[in-house]
DNA sequence: AACTGAGCCAACCGCCGAGAC
DNA sequence: AGTCTCGGCGGTTGGCTCAGT
């Protein structure tokens, strides 16, 4: 029946570790390598859970690891990823190549969340405290219009929740590439807002449902149209603790077909601000994004900017060092998943300014 | 010098999906 | 088919350090 326990819980050793007990782990894994992680106490002699000891090495005496602080940069992108991904620290560690996704948790549990709490800035949904207390007013007023919040409802659930060959989010075909997306807001205007004027004081809590099902309508789309999607990475992505709107919906199968996750571990320059920066330029300059054809790109795992397409992938880390073997030889300008999860947040910014609420400069 | 509280971070806890048995 | 462990994850805690009193 199973498998035998890894070990006898009450009898291992716990708590820090020594020095002596490093040098052992790490004989061990140059003489044999990673992995089958319960026989490693045994094998090297050590008087720890199995588990223990992968902990240790992962996060601590992996060679490949830094130890040293982490920089503006670095610090910039762990913001701007929680702001896109939540507290998906073992995803924002992978764009911090030589960064564990301990070490991103205890970074922003100790400095970030108060750097930003002194800013004003709500580290939770990254939005100012008066726009907070500002929503929270609204909320109240929702409260005590109660025909009018089940009304509110009732059309956020129809447009919003609805299958995708409903979804007024996604119009179009949803087995092509044509598949357009609308911004939800507009989809609200039309089906609800437009005939009732009161409905307009409901926007900035709409604006926080909007945002989260964007985040949410991302991850979904893109991990079912890609033909690798078994991955632990989807399912954490996708699980019911990270988001309190969670629908089930049937998957939007599109023509292409990517390994989405290889945008997760992969980008030739994650930072990539000086580029970003630029872009976001350019984007300005160039007036209002194509926000709406564009959308669809992620969903194919392909993003544009502007005229440019970056629909392949470089596979460098932050400081452009190789981090995995999965490489697009036609890469010409890189991107990632991530990077695009940004870059969409900056185009529906600068597209509805009057709507979405204000950006901010950490 | 002794105490206290905050800051920090390594390690643990508990949950989950995948897979072994 | 059911039970269990493994590996991975995010959340939490224990204990160390250090500045302030």
């Amino acid at each position: 029946m199973g498998r035998p326990p890894c070990c006898d819980k009450s009898n291992v050793k716990r708590g820090l570790w020594t020095a002596e007990e490093d040098a052992k782990i790490l004989a061990h894994v140059s003489n044999h390598g990673i992995g089958n992680w319960t026989m490693v106490p045994k094998k090297a002699g050590l008087n720890r859970c199995g588990k223990s000891c992968r902990l240790r090495w992962t996060n601590y005496l992996r060679p490949d690891l830094k130890h040293d602080n982490f920089t503006p940069q670095e610090e910039e992108l762990i913001i701007n990823l929680h702001k896109a991904i939540g507290s998906r620290w073992s995803l924002i560690a992978r764009e911090l190549p030589g960064r564990t996704d301990n070490d991103v948790k205890n970074y922003w549990n100790t400095k970030l969340r108060k750097k930003l709490s002194k800013m004003g800035i709500d580290p939770v949904t990254h939005k100012p405290f008066s726009q907070m207390l500002s929503d929270y007013g609204n909320i109240n007023w929702i409260s005590n219009t109660g025909n009018q919040i089940a009304s509110f409802n009732k059309n956020l659930n129809s447009n919003l929740f609805s299958k995708p060959e409903s979804s007024p989010v996604l119009t179009g075909s949803s087995s092509s590439n044509n598949v357009t997306l609308k911004p939800p807001i507009e989809q609200v205007q039309e089906n609800s807002f437009a005939s009732n004027s009161c409905s307009w004081e409901l926007l900035p809590q709409f604006q926080v449902t909007n945002h989260e099902i964007m985040q949410q309508h991302l991850f979904n789309e893109v991990s079912s149209s890609c033909s690798s999607s078994s991955s632990t990475t989807v399912t954490q992505l996708n699980s019911p603790r990270s988001y309190t709107c969670q629908q089930s919906q049937p998957p939007i199968t599109t023509s292409s077909s990517c390994l989405w996750s290889e945008f997760l571990i992969s980008d030739s320059d994650p930072l990539g601000y000086s580029d970003f920066q630029q872009q976001q330029q350019e984007q300005d300059s160039h007036g209002v994004m194509s926000s709406i054809s564009t959308q669809n790109d992620i969903f194919q795992g392909k993003f544009t900017s502007g005229n440019e397409d970056f629909g392949s992938y470089d596979q460098r880390g932050i400081n452009g060092n190789q981090t995995n073997n999965y490489t697009d030889a036609s890469s010409s300008s890189a991107s990632s998943f991530v990077d695009g999860i940004l870059d969409k947040d900056r185009e529906m910014r600068s597209q509805f300014p009057e709507l979405l609420y204000p950006s901010f400069d950490y």
